[in-house]
DNA sequence: TATGAATGAGCTTTCATTCAT
DNA sequence: TATGAATGAAAGCTCATTCAT
């Protein structure tokens, strides 16, 4: 739960009849920015996706851009809701990390279009800066928490942006590694995984 | 030498007005789809930038899908020559992953367009069967590696992607945060996150 | 009174919440037209403007060229109204001048959109035959009240459309003028034009 | 001559084969807005009308509002010139006037749709700073001309844009007369007009 | 009766590609 | 061989009109 009251759970399917105009033209729009990216997207295929006239979709979003910033700050935020919700913040940086690395797992298999959006498109130049705020946000975040075990010798003495991208960029590998089918990702797969990051960062 | 005989070093500056037309062109569309992306990037502004007319590209490639094709080989080609070139086969592990974590780093800092380049656009819609094949051909180098350095207990005893995923992760992400200012490369911090990588490999 | 029983005096304020609909909508129509034209004036910034919703137009208004033909006819004809009104058919073709010019200048002053409106649209091609053919009907009044003053040699002996050819384009041209701030129209500016006006138009 | 050196003479014809592209589309671009108002002119029409590819237009000019500009001062300087070349500056008053009544007329005969084109579109929401500005010098020059008779009492001792007002209206309107087929410019009904609008004008 | 969300045809503009030079 | 003017299909977006409410 607590990642359940945003969209997420909502949007994998893509050609739904029910469900609000606003939400099928973000769901079309995720699918296909996911697969051909900002450029490679039409509009109008975006609305005929969505099920919806190709004019509808200015009665929601400004332009084009304004839906991919809308859509990127959609699932940034679901993303961070979901890795955040329910912290173990009194638990120990061990169960910490098991918790952020489960529900990053948990966000990539449950709204797989939804990750590699959010892998395509970060840093793009059509993102505004609310957009690239909210990425901030999840750094800062991360290196605070890194900084406070690394105080309580719970983590390596070492610089934490060092550690957040050897063991990040590691999480994001093994999720594209599964989604081209190099890996399947079985909880034991998982489990496995874990501990290794695990011993990457501890003291 | 070795990454030398590949256009590695001619390309990272961008308005040359010598060399081939062939050459300028594919250095005129790294830097722009780097920056702006595939579909972002009109060709007749490739052709500006490598000071030709838009109707030479069509000599030298058969279309824009060709042209970020043949980028994209050429790119991914360098990339694994320099990693690749004078590997220590003969060497331990621990130098051997040494080799290519340096390697790699010393690409993507010589050839920061490239590296922005392949990282985007890896498996888009547009690439061909043999652009992706290049792609898939050193991860089957990386896991053969490994698997032989594990029967000889110099890596941990572990599925070989489930490592390559964490420390080639790692390797990515800690360029692209140096490349955002987030982290500042300097041959000490190379160092260490060299021996941070390492402890995640080694038995 | 007689020009009072048309629309002119209520229309010239715009965002009137009071007032039958059909009416807040030829006012906000007569404001935009005037301002941006029939083609650049968007139907739906018409109900905005006053005060109904988009469909209502319609309910009133077959199409957006009747609406601008209902515009037309209603102004063309309060200007008529306003013109011929209390005509002092038995005074002198002197008093008769008199009257028409300061008519139409009162007319233009009280109703500047209505003024720009109907020079902007004049003999546009959606304008239909009966809005056309009341443009007609001016003209031909003009010429037969001066035809007969050519008669009692009250006007000079010339083809009467040559006369009022002059004298009302000068009277139109006399009133761009002003409302592009070249000229301003005091009481006593009036009356010298006038005067001028009649010089040309008398024996 | 004089006005011969602008595109003055060879645009009125609208279908030409021959040509340079330019100014193909500004002739095609003439017809339509002049008939149709800028709005109500898709840029497709103009293209198809000058015998050119849509995309065209877009290499000879930057926008719509471009095109619509350069076709204002193109005529609008034909104007100027026809109107004051081989200006009699040391003759009469009286001359002067027959000279621009007469260049006006001939103006408006040889080029009816620039005429229309330049009445419709002055002081258009889409015309820039410097198409207005070549509309204000015609009028600074009549006042300079007008002051200056004036003073040498040569004509009427009354604020010069009252005269101006009163005659140019009064050509305008002529000119409109003529074109709605009210009034045949017969030589001899130039030369009444004429005569009549120079007693408005002198002393 | 009145609404305004929805539409899709049509707008302005761009751009991959061609071809006469 | 190299060009870049020209193209027209298709892009992003607007708006006159409709119709379920």
């Amino acid at each position: 739960m607590g990642m359940n009251v945003h969209p997420v759970a909502s949007t994998q399917h893509s050609e739904s009849t029910e469900g609000g105009k606003r939400e099928r033209i973000l769901d079309a729009a995720l699918a296909l920015f996911a697969e051909r990216g900002f450029h490679g997207t039409p509009v109008p295929l975006v609305a005929e996706r969505a099920g919806v006239g190709a004019g509808t979709i200015y009665r929601y979003f400004a332009s084009k851009e304004a839906l991919v910033n809308a859509l990127y700050r959609q699932w940034k935020m679901a993303f961070i809701d979901c890795v955040t919700a329910d912290f173990p913040i009194d638990k120990t940086t061990r169960a910490q990390w098991s918790h952020v690395f489960r529900r990053a797992v948990e966000f990539a298999q449950k709204n797989p279009l939804a990750f590699d959006f959010l892998e395509l498109h970060h840093h793009s130049p059509y993102l505004d800066d609310e957009s690239r705020a909210i990425e901030h946000r999840v750094l800062t975040l991360a290196q605070s928490i890194l900084g406070a075990s690394r105080m309580l010798h719970a983590t390596r003495d070492e610089e934490p942006m060092l550690l957040i991208s050897l063991v990040w960029g590691g999480v994001i590998q093994l999720i594209r590694c599964a989604r081209q089918g190099m890996l399947e990702l079985s909880p034991e797969m998982l489990e496995r995984f874990e501990r290794l990051s695990w011993e990457a960062l501890r003291a």
